[in-house]
DNA sequence: CTTGACCTTGGAGTAGACTCTAAGCTTTAT
DNA sequence: ATAAAGCTTAGAGTCTACTCCAAGGTCAAG
């Protein structure tokens, strides 16, 4: 049985993270001492884990407490179940990833026309592209 | 001479998206009618223009502002003032493109062990994988 | 017996970029 | 004349993931 501040300490989070997850149905302590104090065991330490790991290749916490629902549910689940939750999250990233990369060409393309010297700004090819350019020349954010 | 309406609908945006512009002082329209409507002129609508396009390129409003003070004070500033913000940006997105890259490929691990199909979650190696791998350790259930 | 570390709670603050609401005035169309 | 559309303001709400604060209870050490 840990104590929030040592399964904090464990797992190298602030035990304010750890209310703020029980607050977020993620993970409620197993028992409560007499005085009130959190007390978690071993499955709650595991189950933080858990949720680290999630975090670790990138899912929100929303993605996370579906992902903790089946985990506990594995037995009536089916693989189909959680790839689906991956692959989801696979496409999310790509997409993100692509707007990031539409973002670095522009930006390079951008820096490699200037000069940045001491140049006056005022002919600088970066401002006149921004004052300029048609939106449709460069890649425009894409709205969710 | 625009209103607030007519600019938004110009440019695809909302009234209260322009409010918000000039609250942080992105965007002040040059003037404002007798009845107390906001007017905005040809040079309001260009610097809205260089907004969205900043915008777009992936610039945040913050960053954006300071491309506005370089930009009106274009005469007595230089090429290395406004190269270094897009730098600095582009820098700001290299990193922001690696982290996201990093959980795309531990997610097509996970997506590539799993056989996604009518299988127990009891064995599903997703969920092996987030209850026990180390993240750094992530790996295919199967070797290649 | 007091100090200090650790625990409790509810609630507020942070960042970013809007988005919406309420209450009310102005203009336009019927 | 009246209703719809558009404008004004200040201020609150949204989303994510914490992080911090205040006021106070608990516990081991000196
Ligand atoms: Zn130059
Ligand atoms: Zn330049
Ligand atoms: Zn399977
Ligand atoms: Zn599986």
């Amino acid at each position: 049985m840990f104590r929030i501040g040592e399964l904090a300490n464990r797992h190298g989070i602030n035990t304010d993270t750890l209310r703020f997850y029980e607050k977020h149905g993620l993970l409620q302590p197993s028992a409560r001492q007499d005085n009130g104090y959190r007390a978690y065991n071993q499955a709650d330490d595991q189950r933080l884990a858990f949720i680290l790991r999630a975090k670790s290749v990138g899912f929100s916490l929303g993605e996370i407490a579906e992902l903790l629902s089946i985990e506990v549910d594995k037995a009536n689940r089916v693989c189909s179940d959680v790839k689906e939750l991956v692959d989801e999250k696979l496409v999310k990233v790509s997409e993100k990833i692509a707007e990031l990369e539409r973002f670095r060409q522009s930006l390079q393309i951008l820096s490699d026309g200037c000069c940045g010297g001491p140049h006056s700004a005022e002919h600088c090819t970066i401002l006149q592209a921004l004052e300029s350019f048609e939106p449709d020349d460069m890649q425009p954010s894409y709205s969710k």
